[in-house]
DNA sequence: CTGGTGACAGTTTTT
DNA sequence: CTGTCACCAG
C-alpha cells in the first residue's frame, strides 16, 4: 500500500497500530509529523474509517494547515469531514455548539492576554484592590494556571493571603466575563471539560463521535487538555499519542511532559513506539544534544541516530562583548555562503531572550545584510489591529465591554475618563450593559431635540458625543448583516475615522496603515460565506491564530528568532548566541532544579535544530541594564565533550594541568546550586536599622547576593540586598 | 484631552 | 539602559 511505502520499520509500526491506545516517543526530526499525516491518511484509506470519526489536534494553527495540506497532497482529496485544528480551535468550536448548556451565548467572544489584563484591571479596580501589591499579570498567571489544572473560581483554595485575595478577584473576574459574554484562552479548555463532566449525555455524543483521536506534541499538554482527551477518548477510541519530553518548553504555560508518564500509567497497555531515526542532523550534532540532554533526571533515555554520518565537529566560540558576538555571527554568515556552502536564507541565530534581537539586527543594518525576524510584536497584538478588531467584535457582540472601553475614544472623540465612568455609573444604576445605556441615551436625546435634562445626569458636551458614538455604533451594527466583513471592515475604518487617525503622514503611521491593509487580506479570506457566518468565523480564527506574518519562506535571508520560536523548524546553520550562565540558562532557574531542567530542554530543542552546522557563541562580557558585566560561559557548553568542538582537544592538550583546572573552576564552576542560600522568605518578620520593622514579601538570589523586597511598616516597600541591608530576623 | 515626566521592572508565550 | 505605565499639569 503506497502510504506505507516510504516509512521506515518504527514509522510503520506507529501508523499501523490502530487498535487500542499508542505512544510514539519522537526524537527531533524523526518524523513525527509524517507518522501523524500517514496514520489519519492510513485510517480514511486504508482501513475505510469515515473521517468524521477522526480528530487531530495540533499545537498551532500553523501545524494545523500544514498536516491538512499534506493530506490533501497524500490522498488527492480534501478530508472536509475531519476535525483538525488546535486544542482551542477544537473546544471552542464544541462549545459554540453546546452553548445552551453554557452561560454564554453561541456568539461569545474570546479574550486574549490582553483582554485579559484589561479585565483583571477592572476586577480589581471593583474590589477596591491595590495595583502594586496585587499585579495584574501576577493575578492573571495564578487564575490561568487554576484553570489549567481545571480549578473553577469556586473550587480554588488560597493558600495565602495574597491568594486569597487572587480568588476574590479570581470570582469577579468570571462575573465580568460572563457579563461580557466572553471566554477566556484556559476558560476554552477548562469549560468544555466542565461540559463534558455536567452533561455525560454530551459527551457520549462526541465520544461516539470520535473513535480516533490523534495528539501531537503531546509532552506540552496541560492538565486540562490532557483530561479533556482522556474524556473524549473514552473506552472505545482509539488514542494516538506522539511527543517528546525532551522538548518539553512550555513549562512556564501549564504544559507538563509528566502527562507523557501519566499516558503510560493510565493505559499500561499502551503500545509504545520510539522513532529514534534522526534524518535531519549529522551524528556529531545528534551527540551534542544527546550530551547536554542526559544531565536531566525526569526523562526516558534514547538513542538517537542518523545515516548522515559524522559531520563537521561544532564550533565553540568566545567573543568579546554582545556587538562582537553578532559581529562575528554576521562575518561568519558571510564568510560561508561567500564560499558557496549555504545560502544565507540557511542559516538561523537563536537566542534566550527577545532583547538579544537588538544587538543582532544592528550588526546586520550596519553590514548591509537582509534579516528576517521572527515574530517580535506579535500581529494581532499589534495596537492598530486589536483596535479596528475590538470594533468588529463589538459589532457582532455588542455585550463586549472590553471593546467597547478600547475603541470609545479610539479615535479621540472626545469621551474621556470622566464621561466614561458617568456612563457606566448610569448603566449601572440602570442595570443594563452599556451598550444598551448607550442606544437610550441616543433615544432620549432624539426625544427632547429642546434642550431639556436628560435623565443621565451627564453635561450636555458628553451627551452629544455618547450619541454621536452610539450612533455610529449603531450604524455598523445594522449594516452587520448586509455586509461582508471586508466591507464591514471599510465600512468601520471610514465612519469611526480610524484611517484618517492612523495615517497621521508620519512613516510610522504608514506601517500602521500597511498592517490594516494585512489584515483586508485576511478579510477577503471570508468573502465567499454568508455575512453573519463570515463574521463570527473570522472572529473565531483571528482571536486563535497567533501571526500571520509567520515568516517568509521565500525571503532568503537568515533568521533571527528565540529558541522557543525555533521548535519545530529546522535549518542547515544555527548560531546560538549568548549561551551564559544567567543568560542561558536564565537566572530564573538557578534555584528551581525543574526550571533548570527545562532551560536544558530548550537548549536540546536548540541544538537540534541544526542540520550540518551548529555555532555555540558566548560573550567574555555582556551589558545587562547598562551595566557591563564579566560573564561566565553556559553550562551547557561545558557539558559538550571536548572531541565534538572544533579545536577543543587541542586546545585543552595545550594547556598544562594547572591552567585546565584553573580554567575549569573559572570558566565552568557551576556545578552545584546557587553559591548564595536564601536566608530570608516570604513571611518573615525583619527589623532594619532605618526602616523599622516589615515583613518580607519576597527573596531571590539576584547574581552573587540574596536580594529581599520587604514591606516595612512605616516606610512601604523597600527592596534590599541582603549583604548590606543588615536585616535582624525577629520571628525565631 | 493631550503630552510630558517619573517610577519601575526587566524570560520564554504554539492558544 | 530600555520600554511601559500611571499620573499630573497645561
Amino acid at each position: 500500500m503506497d502510504i506505507l511505502k516510504d516509512l521506515n520499520p518504527a514509522q510503520r509500526e506507529a501508523v499501523q497500530a490502530t487498535e487500542g491506545p499508542v505512544l510514539v516517543l519522537a526524537g527531533p526530526g524523526s518524523g513525527k509529523t509524517r507518522v501523524l499525516t500517514h496514520r489519519v491518511a492510513y485510517l480514511v484509506r486504508g482501513c475505510g474509517v469515515d473521517p468524521y470519526n477522526v480528530m487531530a489536534v495540533t499545537f498551532t494553527n500553523k501545524a494545523a494547515q500544514e498536516m491538512m495540506g499534506r493530506l490533501h497532497h497524500l490522498l488527492g482529496q480534501r478530508l472536509r469531514r475531519l476535525t483538525i485544528g488546535t486544542f482551542h480551535a477544537i473546544c471552542s468550536r464544541i462549545l459554540r455548539r453546546e452553548a445552551k448548556h453554557l452561560d454564554v451565548t453561541s456568539d461569545f467572544a474570546i479574550y486574549d492576554q490582553s483582554d485579559q489584563l484589561g479585565l483583571v484591571r477592572q476586577a480589581l479596580q471593583d474590589l477596591n484592590l491595590d495595583e502594586k501589591m496585587y499585579r495584574p499579570q501576577a493575578i492573571l498567571a495564578t487564575i490561568s494556571k487554576a484553570k489549567n489544572e481545571l480549578i473553577g473560581s469556586e473550587s480554588f483554595e488560597p493558600q495565602t493571603y495574597w491568594q486569597e485575595v487572587a480568588g476574590r478577584v479570581y470570582t469577579r473576574y468570571q462575573e465580568l466575563l460572563l457579563a461580557n459574554n466572553a471566554q477566556d484562552f484556559d476558560d476554552l479548555l477548562m469549560n468544555a471539560v466542565h461540559l463534558f463532566t455536567r452533561h455525560p449525555d454530551v459527551l457520549a455524543k462526541y465520544q461516539r463521535r470520535y473513535l480516533h483521536i490523534l495528539v501531537d506534541e503531546f509532552q506540552d499538554t496541560n492538565t486540562a487538555q490532557y483530561v479533556l482527551v482522556k474524556r473524549l477518548a473514552g473506552e472505545n477510541s482509539s488514542l494516538f499519542a506522539v511527543g517528546d519530553e525532551d522538548q518539553s518548553i512550555y513549562a512556564f504555560r501549564g504544559a507538563d511532559f509528566r502527562n507523557v508518564h501519566r499516558f503510560r500509567n493510565d493505559y499500561p497497555d499502551a503500545r509504545l513506539v520510539l522513532l529514534e531515526q534522526s534524518y535531519r542532523s549529522t551524528q556529531t550534532i545528534l551527540d551534542v544534544a544527546k550530551a547536554v540532554i542526559s544531565y536531566n533526571i525526569h526523562r526516558t533515555p534514547k538513542d538517537l541516530r542518523t545515516e548522515k554520518g559524522q559531520g563537521l565537529p561544532i564550533v565553540a566560540h568566545e567573543a568579546y562583548n554582545e556587538q562582537e558576538e553578532a559581529q562575528y555571527v554576521v562575518d561568519e554568515i558571510a564568510h560561508l555562503v561567500a564560499e558557496g556552502t549555504c545560502r544565507p536564507g540557511d542559516c538561523a541565530i537563536m537566542y534566550r531572550t527577545n532583547a538579544q534581537s537588538r544587538v543582532l539586527e544592528d550588526a546586520f543594518v550596519r553590514a548591509g545584510l537582509p534579516y528576517k525576524l521572527v515574530g517580535a510584536t506579535r500581529f494581532y497584538a499589534r495596537r492598530e489591529i486589536k483596535d479596528v478588531l475590538a470594533y468588529l467584535r463589538l459589532v457582532h457582540n455588542s455585550h463586549d465591554s472590553v471593546s467597547l472601553a478600547r475603541i470609545i475614544n479610539v479615535p479621540p472623540r472626545g469621551i474621556g475618563p470622566k464621561t466614561r465612568s458617568a456612563l457606566e455609573r448610569w448603566a449601572d444604576d440602570l442595570k443594563v450593559p452599556i451598550y444598551t445605556a448607550l442606544q437610550m441615551l441616543r433615544e432620549e436625546i432624539e426625544g427632547s431635540r429642546g434642550g431639556e435634562e436628560v435623565t443621565a445626569c451627564l453635561p450636555s458636551y458628553a451627551c452629544n458625543v455618547l450619541a454621536d458614538f452610539a450612533e455610529l455604533l449603531g450604524e455598523l451594527i445594522a449594516a452587520r448583516e448586509k455586509l461582508s466583513v471586508l466591507e464591514l471592515l471599510d465600512l468601520i475604518l471610514d465612519k469611526s475615522g480610524y484611517s484618517a487617525y492612523i495615517r497621521d503622514g508620519t512613516e510610522e503611521g504608514e506601517d500602521r496603515w500597511n498592517n490594516i491593509l494585512e489584515l483586508r487580506t485576511v478579510a477577503r479570506e471570508y468573502l465567499d460565506l454568508p455575512p453573519e457566518a463570515a463574521l463570527t468565523t473570522f472572529l473565531e480564527e483571528v482571536a486563535l491564530v497567533s501571526d500571520v506574518d509567520s515568516f517568509d519562506e521565500a525571503v532568503n535571508a537568515p533568521t533571527l528568532l528565540t529558541l522557543h520560536m525555533a521548535k519545530g523548524l529546522e535549518f542547515p546553520v544555527v548560531f546560538m548566541v549568548g549561551l551564559e550562565e544567567g543568560l542561558f540558562p536564565h537566572s530564573r532557574s538557578f534555584n528551581d532544579p525543574e526550571a533548570m531542567e527545562e532551560e536544558r530542554r530548550l537548549c536540546y530543542v536548540g541544538i537540534t535544530r541544526a542540520k550540518e552546522r551548529l555555532y555555540l557563541v558566548h560573550t567574555f562580557r555582556r551589558t545587562m541594564y547598562g551595566e557591563s558585566q564579566v560573564s561566565v560561559p553556559s553550562r551547557f557548553i561545558a557539558d559538550v565533550p571536548d572531541h565534538l568542538i572544533a579545536g577543543r582537544e587541542e586546545a585543552q592538550a595545550a594547556l598544562g594541568e594547572e591552567e585546565r583546572r584553573y580554567r575549569w573552576q573559572v570558566q565552568w564552576p557551576v556545578t552545584s546550586g546557587p553559591a548564595v542560600t536564601v536566608q530570608f522568605e516570604t513571611g518573615d518578620r525583619v527589623r532594619h536599622r532605618l526602616f523599622g520593622e516589615g515583613i518580607v514579601i519576597e527573596s531571590k538570589v539576584t547574581g552573587a547576593d540574596e536580594e529581599v523586597t520587604v514591606a516595612f511598616e512605616e516606610e512601604g516597600i523597600k527592596r534590599l540586598l541582603a549583604s548590606f541591608a543588615k536585616l535582624e530576623k525577629l520571628n525565631g
